[in-house]
DNA sequence: CTTTTTGCAAAATGTTTGCAAGCCA
DNA sequence: TGGCTTGCAAACATTTTGCAAAAAG
């Protein structure tokens, strides 16, 4: 992602009145760097060259924090650990059921379905959740 | 659920050379009888009066089983406990925000998603996964 | 009688919390 | 300076595992 995604997300925050801290920053520009939906481990252990001293609890204190300014997206999967998304635009994920990676795509013919899903089940919808599994290109090489 | 549906399932598990135990027995009915979609305490907490002593980890044990042989599907979101749904017809999940609730809604025309994804992506697509989410009637209401 | 299953407790995993010390504005 | 943030460790919740005793076929 480009530097003007990280100055518009850093005046998101500044207008949030959010402080700005060496850890806040590197997490958020490895997000914005990063396409590959990492978790709170990968980015742990990118960043532990620049902050050998850097807890967990800081990652996850951030992560939620930039998902309440909605900067970020979290990403859930039973099993697994969360992963994190920072390309807030529409899409959808495809995840591999080997080794765990998403991959974006984009589908546009959903518009209907929490009309319909809204009438079926008397719920108040207000968003949804598409997700393809299956085996990514690495991995049918490999598997 | 009916009561063939329960025979149904038994005959899978005794084709399938698995045991039967009256704890194994209790929970397949219960998944059966329900259509609540059913956290492991939820569970737990309507078999305690009949097996005061069952364990949790029996519970998880069989559940895994019943998913192997296919007659279970497990549900997970992000945070909260997994919940297990023995209704293995083609159906979506109407998620409520507020109290966790899921209900089920039927959509027909995501024929070609997969296929879609798979062109995007590059995966070798073999099932997906859709959702949606808001309040349900009762939430509605009291919230 | 052999093998599977149960129940219990301990362990594993991912995430959150409490709090003192440190940092940002 | 005053309040937010960090880092650490302990706490938490859910799920899994190891193992001896019990039950199934």
């Amino acid at each position: 992602m480009s530097a003007v995604m990280l100055q518009t997300a850093l005046t998101k925050l500044r207008e949030a009145g959010v402080r700005m801290t060496p850890q806040r920053h590197a997490i958020l520009s490895y997000l914005l760097e990063t396409m590959s939906h990492p978790t709170v481990d990968e980015i742990y252990k990118s960043l532990e060259g620049k902050f050998p001293n850097m807890s967990v609890a800081t990652i996850y204190n951030n992560l939620r924090l930039f998902k309440d300014v909605g900067l970020v997206r979290e990403l859930t999967y039973g099993d697994a650990s969360s992963r994190y998304d920072a390309n807030m635009s529409d899409h959808y994920h495809a995840v591999c059921i080997h080794c765990g990676m998403v991959k974006d795509f984009h589908y546009s013919s959903l518009t209907d379905v929490e009309k319909e899903a809204s009438v079926n089940t008397g719920f108040q919808v207000t968003s949804h959740r598409l997700e393809v599994y299956g085996l990514c290109e690495n991995c049918q090489i490999r598997q």
